[in-house]
RNA sequence: GGGGGUGUAGCUCAGCUGGUUAGAGCGCUGGCCUGUCAAGCCAGAGGUCGCGGGUUCGAGCCCCGUCACUCCCGCCA
């Protein structure tokens, strides 16, 4: 809480109460709003605390009241006055400090201001542009305010968690090293070392390792990271991670431990987390939600058709099961209705998603039946998809028909578009652990195999014989914490020992060489009593706009960028001089 | 890299089928006003219609290009 101490302040505006009436008390703040009556003037004063009438009377100080005169919107004031009541039918239960005024003796203007380019008041709609630019006028209005404050109070009440359960806070280089895989790296050139080059750090990811090697075992870090990849509503060039790292622990410590600072963390929003959250692994959350973040505010999952329409005379769901595929459908309840028009527009969902195209089967409130491929059904096979997907009058059923992949993955774009429209989404948060990610995924296009979390993610014990063998089918100790389909967290357990790292990384298509070059420092550390350990990163700025209901993280950092990476206010980046290159070694067309 | 949307006064927007001097609300400036709190009333100022080119007798409106913002896909281990 804001109070007056260490300023020549005896009050903020926002805590004057009718307990107050009576004192003499100097504030300082913003004008928020100057209303003149002629013989009386009215000015809300606002400070981070709130904002509170003050009257200027020229019968109580005709100086105050030509100064009053003079002053305009966020002219920065020091008043001196005196807290009363208000006057019967003049008290404004819209406002904090409502039930007062301050009568103003004296007035001195500490500075001037010119007429913001927007209005500082709640509910503007003014270009976001416009708004970053001027940041420091917007952050004056009270919704860029609380969502800082939140992200504050969630930043202080991890710290405080994390502490409480033996956790050190360790910062670790921003000056670092670039690592292939991953994101695109920023780079800052070396003057000292010419042609070479820092990387700013996409996480903490190496270090932490080292850290438990180094035998800190419980580490935590409110992390800023680096990512040169293109923007999006919820992701920003530079972004800050809770990066936790534990050692001696199984994936289930993990998970405890991070449920319980969640919880304590979700009370700052008023949210009552109800942990243990519910873990599902990655193959069933992709088989019931189409998904590896489900959305668990509503239901609508995805049920197997494969075995309704496994001797099916239609051709396009006889086809792709013997080619290996698998037909799956979803009943979004209440769409039976919809027009033709509207339902092709979903058709156009699924192409965009991958699909081949959609088959849908409208069951009308008034019991009738409405499909293209209707008449390429069974009874029985009507019956099935009744049967199956529970379908009741009012009902439309959206089927796709693939490789089991692109199956799961359109229903489940489909499931999430149905459900906006539908409008199905409960209030609130609910949060689950998808967990048992596969260890590798297949790259098509480059023919060879990917990291799915990252390198350095230990394999299930008793997958760690056969890696090279069937990478594909190596499942590891890895955990994504999803919030209302948001990934808000991700972690491992990590490989503690050179000699599987080394294969790991054989697997992924890295040299031995360059494998030394990259990692060497790490491979190195395993091979000096690093003991077992794993952890977790959570995206804080995701988790506050969640927690903020804000459509965009832009909302609870205190300077983003647009979508460019560009700063408006700032101009950032920009041109250096050719001085500056020189020193650094660098030339630029 | 690709697709969609937006760009007109300080802010938010309207501007019809291409037609005379581009409008509104808020804000701003000045005046009046002693109980307002979205104060009220009166008067006023304020425009490179994102930018460049083209079509046309005539372009805010049509065409081409370009820039910025924004959403999405790719990308983000």
């Amino acid at each position: 809480m804001l109070d007056a101490r260490y300023s020549f302040r005896s009050h903020v505006c926002g805590d004057l109460r009718s307990d107050n009436t009576e004192e003499t008390v100097t504030l300082a703040g913003w004008v928020a709003k100057r209303r003149d009556h002629g013989g009386l003037i009215f000015v809300d004063l606002r400070d981070r605390s709130g904002v509170v009438q003050c009257v200027f009377d020229p019968d109580t100080s005709g100086e105050a009241f030509v100064t009053a005169e003079r002053i305009r919107p966020e002219w920065v004031i020091k008043i001196e006055g005196t807290v009363r009541k208000r006057p019967d039918g003049t008290v404004n239960p819209g406002m904090a400090t409502g039930d007062v005024e301050v009568v103003v003796v004296s007035a001195t203007v500490l500075n001037m201001s010119e007429t913001p380019p927007f209005e500082v008041e709640p509910g503007i709609d003014t270009d976001e542009t416009t708004r970053m630019r001027y940041r420091y006028v917007d952050m004056r209005r009270p919704e860029v305010l609380a969502a800082i404050q939140l992200r504050d109070r969630v930043t202080q009440r991890f710290r405080k968690s994390l502490e409480h359960r033996g956790f050190l806070e360790v910062e670790t280089p921003i000056l670092t090293k670039s690592t292939p895989e991953g994101a695109r790296d920023f780079i800052v050139p070396s003057r000292m070392n010419p042609g070479s080059f820092y990387a700013l750090p996409q996480s903490p990811q190496l270090f932490k390792q080292l850290l438990m090697i180094g035998g800190f075992d419980r580490y935590y870090q409110i992390a800023r990271c680096f990512r040169d990849e293109d923007l999006r509503a919820d992701r920003q060039p530079e972004f800050t991670q809770v990066d936790i790292e534990m050692s001696f622990v199984e994936q289930e410590d993990v998970l405890l431990m991070m449920e319980d600072v969640m919880h304590e963390v979700m009370k700052e929003a008023d949210f009552d987390l109800k942990v243990p959250l519910p873990r599902l692994a990655y193959s069933e959350a992709m088989d019931r939600f189409g998904s590896d973040r489900p959305d668990l505010r509503f239901g609508m999952e995805l049920h197997s058709l494969t075995d309704v329409f496994a001797t099916s005379e239609f051709k396009v769901f006889a086809g792709a099961i013997a080619a290996g595929g698998r037909v799956k459908g979803i009943c979004a309840r209440g769409a039976g209705d919809w027009s033709r028009s509207r339902i092709d527009a979903l058709n156009q969902v699924a192409l965009d998603a991958g699909a081949k195209g959609l088959a849908w089967i409208a069951f009308t409130g008034d019991g009738e039946v409405k499909s293209p491929i209707a008449k390429f059904l069974s009874e029985g096979e009507m019956a099935g998809v009744r049967e199956t997907l529970h379908v009741q009058p009012g009902d439309l059923v959206l089927m796709i028909a693939d490789a089991p992949d692109v199956t799961n993955e359109v229903l489940g774009v489909l499931r999430l578009r149905m459900a906006d429209e539908l409008e199905l989404k409960r209030e609130g948060f609910e949060a689950l652990w998808v967990v048992d990610f596969p260890m590798f995924k297949w790259d098509a296009d480059e023919e060879r195999w990917n990291a799915n979390h990252h390198p350095f993610t230990m394999p299930f014990v008793e997958h760690i014989d056969s890696l090279e063998e069937k990478p594909g089918d190596a499942l590891s100790y890895s955990y994504d914490l999803v919030v209302n389909g948001l990934e808000i967290g991700g972690g491992t357990l990590r490989i503690h020992s050179a000699e599987l790292q080394r294969r790991a990384l054989a697997i992924l298509g890295i040299s031995e060489e360059e494998a030394e070059e990259k990692f060497g420092f790490l491979l190195e550390a395993l091979s000096l009593g690093a003991p077992p350990h794993g952890g977790i990163a959570l995206g804080l700025d995701r988790l506050v706009m969640l927690l903020a209901g804000a459509s965009s993280i832009r909302d609870v950092i205190a300077f983003p960028k647009t979508s460019s990476g560009a700063d408006p206010l700032t101009g950032a980046p920009d041109t250096v001089s050719q001085r500056q290159l020189k020193d650094v070694h660098l030339k630029v067309d």
